[in-house]
DNA sequence: CGATCCGGGCAACCTGGTTGACTATCTCGT
DNA sequence: ACGAGATAGTCAACCAGGTTGCCCGGATCG
């Protein structure tokens, strides 16, 4: 499939999904260059999530994921066993078990962010600094409206 | 998962996907409405490059969609059962099968960049019809800096 | 207290892809 | 002319990443 031609009706998921999987094919390879285990994006969003709220359980994990609790679970796991988080019983509720990054996940995602910033760099290199601005600001009006008062959903439909 | 500040560094993939997502939820909502089966992307793929191509096999199929054969296949026999493409032998290979379009599907087609277009609108409505150009301009630069020679990959990491 | 709700783990299953093996046919060099 | 190797397709087994259903034990509230 080539790229499409940008001003052509029609075309604008398509360039978005060309688009995203570019950036992150970019990301994956700077990553690995670098000796760093390339995690999938569901494991970046859980870095993200725990970043912001500093503590969660696997389901609220889920319901932030749109996952099931068993599926964010997996996760996390997976993601203890590279050290990239803790599993430890929550003070209060012994049902629960309460998830933390560790320094090591804390180190990934400033790593992390960081080449994010540069790849964006780059892309702004490329497409002119205010083109990229204008691109990130047009999206991100369509996906607000789109969600309306809910969370914006991630996981492409493919 | 909240929508991130479009100005913030490092949220450029994010705002990708998720607008892709919107676009795609969209896509398959007015479809829906309208009594069309909403298949999934890669069958609208399968469309696009036959209609582009006139005819192909499967075996081309699945090099284009960056698929296996057997997936290729898979899909296509999907596509005939709902009426959308025909398998008919080929006339000078006899290992071979020949994909092509029935009415059906070039009204599916038809009706879908029918679609598609009343979605960019609408998002021009929203942003602007400069930025949303400008967007598709931006990303179409980055896209085809990163496929270099080759083929851009469309199907999203995840 | 007891009924019910909720977090988590386990097992079975589903979807959409892959790999590997096999057959039938085509192609090309000698 | 023909045999070797490439190629189109199919079948079967497997795998990854999700889901659903069920169960347990701890919380919560009447």
């Amino acid at each position: 499939m080539t790229s499409p031609d940008p001003a052509r009706r029609g075309t604008a998921a398509l360039l978005l999904a060309m688009g995203f999987r570019a950036l992150t094919d970019r990301f994956h390879e700077l990553l690995r260059a670098e000796g760093y285990e390339p995690l999938r994006p569901a494991h970046g969003f859980i870095f993200r999530l725990l970043e912001e709220h500093g503590e969660l359980t696997a389901t609220q994990l889920g319901a932030h994921l749109e996952l099931t609790r068993q599926a964010a679970t997996r996760l996390a796991v997976e993601l203890e066993q590279w050290g990239y988080l803790s599993r430890a019983p929550h003070p209060r509720d012994r049902r629960a078990t309460v998830l933390a990054l560790t320094a090591r996940g804390r180190d990934y995602v400033a790593h992390a962010d960081a080449l994010w910033a540069r790849i964006e760099r780059e892309w702004a290199a490329l497409a002119g600094e205010q083109a990229v601005t204008a691109a990130k600001t047009a999206v991100a009006a369509y996906v607000e409206q789109a969600a309306g008062e809910g969370v914006p959903s991630l996981r492409p439909v493919w």
